[in-house]
DNA sequence: GGTTGGCGTTGATATTTGTCAATCAAAATG
DNA sequence: CATTTTGATTGACAAATATCAACGCCAACC
């Protein structure tokens, strides 16, 4: 279950936002005092599409998916995050609502902080706002790439695109023990769970990857990057 | 061709942008002198992805389209924009470079801004900057949603919902002359040209719509409402 | 007036993808 | 240790969707 304290000193978290290089001190004891850290279980939801939306989030260990609960259930995972990214969501700036859920995938600890208060640090300090906008619209950016990579690409394509997402963004390793399970690469692809499943297989069998239950290693990312291009 | 001129007044035009209501007369004078109109047959580019984001558009008549060129020459509408829409695109605040292309579907009139002057505006104004993450942050939730439906509904829900986008956000009303095209639709849609013709078909035999050429008009909203939520 | 080219339409067919049911293995539970 | 339960896997099949080819229509052009 869920945990709540105030001890950690966020000067020294070694998973700390950006954001506390862009402010004053006194900003940063104001944070420091005010964020209240939680502990998901693997599994929990850490806020849900729909709620309203009254802090945002910094993730300090584990893993989390921003996922939207779409059509019959069906989940659609937009991304995963990592430790010291923040997550707020453009319900933000418009009807104080999320827009998307928030899971932990793996045990995962989390600092809140107050809407507010984080409005305020934003919009009385300009580069601070530059660098909110630009990883804003990093994200938009990424996020125009997956709807191309979805609606156009095959299976192949996507999955192909999923790995190397994972390597190279997630785990940082061509070897990697892969946290998520398989229905949760289907929701990162956009495609049925025995889909995703089928698909590993053949890239198994084409000495792409080696699988062996989550333990995943990618051999051939010249063959995955063209087999993600082609579609 | 595209023909250059400045003659227009922005006080006066009738499909200006927003933000000459949130800035001061001097800058509205600025933009006024530093705007550059520019008039685009239907079926031009106005700017293209990968090109140098230099300036920032407004459209001033017609109606233009943001798409993204995808695998195999594959094109997919993100949305359509209307008069007195502004266009801006990610890459402002990251790469200064366009993300996506932006054509005229009909004949199209728009006016550059200098992106230099529209940052700078932007962020020495604090009513500005809030007014211009809100509609950032809409157009991003209207993303997600789009997402959503693309990846999880069948083909019958996104063209009932490409349909009820057209009529309420484009045309705004239950009849209308559909200027974009069979193809557009279909990259609206992210399907084949073909299968979106099919489906338009099955709706008209349904008394859902009735369509003589680009002639359409919604006969029962709730109808395909309800094929749209279904999926 | 013929011709060309683009767009819309249709039918036949092939491909892609999802669903369903069964099985298996590993982990959690008592 | 037996028993559930959960996630992974596989095969058979059905559904959804794309592709290809052909044709009609209309406007632009020579």
């Amino acid at each position: 279950m869920a945990v709540f304290t105030n001890l950690g000193k966020c000067d020294t978290c070694r998973s700390r936002s950006f954001i506390f290089d862009l402010i004053s001190e006194q900003d940063r004891d104001l944070l420091n005092r005010s964020k209240q850290e939680v502990s998901f279980n693997a599994g929990e939801i850490i806020f849900k599409q729909g709620a309203m939306l009254t802090h945002i989030v910094c993730v300090t260990s584990g893993l989390a998916k921003i996922y939207f609960e779409g059509v019959d259930r069906k989940n659609l995972i937009l991304r995963l995050v990592k430790p010291s990214e923040l997550v707020g969501g453009p319900g933000m700036f418009v009807d104080q609502r999320h827009h998307y859920s928030l899971g932990a995938v793996e045990d995962t600890l989390v600092c809140f902080i107050e809407l507010g208060l984080y409005r305020e640090l934003v919009f009385r300090n300009k580069p601070l706002a530059h660098e909110v906008m630009a990883r804003e619209s990093q994200h938009r950016i990424e996020l125009y790439e997956k709807l191309v990579n979805l609606t156009q690409k095959q299976m192949p394509g996507r999955v192909a695109e999923a790995l190397l997402y994972l390597s190279k963004q997630v785990y940082n390793s061509s070897k990697f023990l892969c946290t998520i399970s398989r229905q949760e690469l289907a929701d990162l692809t956009a495609m049925s769970k025995e889909s995703a499943i089928r698909i590993l297989k053949d890239f198994k069998e084409n000495n792409l990857v080696s699988i062996e239950g989550n333990q995943v290693e990618l051999l051939d990312v010249e063959g995955l990057m063209s087999v993600s291009a082609r579609g």
